[in-house]
DNA sequence: ATGAATGCAAAGGTTTTGCACCCCC
DNA sequence: GGGGGTGCAAAACCTTTGCATTCAT
């Protein structure tokens, strides 16, 4: 049935569905100010390494990855990043993002629901996603044992593991328990 | 390193690099027409109970889509309607893509190397992917172990499994093997 | 005949590029 | 002084929408 294709419109800014009910919570924790020194060494290196230039704007933005928590699209990095540096412009932001990434700060993560690319900070140990198709929320699992198989499978085949990503599509329990 | 960054330019169409000159290969395969025929009649009673409608250019699509093997992205199957079809407007592959997708023609899989999201018919086992981050080739698994530790994990959270999407990025053996 | 599907063109939204200027090493 | 980095604006892309028309049932 198609009746609850979700978030099927073009307006794809804004608003988070809840369409489960379930009430937003905000994770807190941003980075600490000793973590974030380490941070910036290691994009000082990888700058270093790379020929590329340390600069304010691109520590800034990175900054703000840094002490962002949870799951974010490239969008919602330029409209806070416009928000609090109304000068930067947002190519600014899309070529560091880029780089970012190639520094391993910011990590591609995974395909929301309604289709989107995700990233999230590299500040976080490795884990896999489960993504509720009702209400979009997004969660964590880790299991040894499958990632142990993967190495072993890809191994077996010959590959050379880059990366992987892991999600697993589902209900949330949250509207079945309230019913 | 940044030193290999894959397919950083706008341009997003046409080629397919190979970088670690692996030949591309042609999986055939179509689907016979027997099977198409059955494909026909699902589809037909998805849009009835749907009252949605039967329409020459729907079926056109949802042909292309079932004989196409492999992966592919929406505008893969853009251009190749407009190559057969020059009087399709992409508006109505697009839509058809969602409806398609709704009538589990055409399962959404997952973002390539370059961040697209890229698609199969539904007219295969199910299975995961591995993707190449050298050449981009695409390759497929399927472990039952994996599967079946999901489901216990999702369970034991209280989750709903809808589905999942598995998929590891690795080297290729190719470049490895030539060398 | 009535609601749905289509084609076209226009709009929307996101991301990339070109270019002049600035700044750091 | 050269190579990167930045902002701005324009371009490129992909996808969705509005509308008049055609089509399926």
């Amino acid at each position: 049935m198609a009746s609850e294709k979700l978030e099927t419109s073009g307006k794809r800014s804004v608003k988070k569905k809840l369409e489960c009910g379930r009430p937003l919570q905000d994770q807190g924790t941003p980075s600490s100010d000793a973590k974030l020194e380490r941070w910036k060494t290691r994009l000082r290196e990888y700058l270093e390494a790379n020929s590329l230039k340390f600069s304010e704007p691109r520590w800034k933005i990175a900054k703000l990855i840094l002490s962002t928590p949870g799951h974010f699209s490239a969008q919602d990095i330029v409209k806070k990043v416009s928000g609090l540096y109304p000068d930067m412009g947002s190519a600014t932001v899309y070529r560091n993002i880029k780089v970012l990434s190639d520094a391993k700060i910011l990590r591609e993560t995974l395909v929301d629901a309604s289709g989107k690319v995700v990233y999230e900070s590299f500040d976080e140990e490795h884990h896999d996603h489960i993504v509720c198709v009702d209400c979009g929320e997004i969660f964590e699992f880790h299991d040894e044992d499958i990632e142990q198989r993967q190495v072993a499978l890809m191994k077996k085949r010959g590959f050379e593991e880059v990366s992987h990503r892991h999600v697993l599509y589902a209900h949330c329990s949250y509207l079945t328990k309230k019913r």
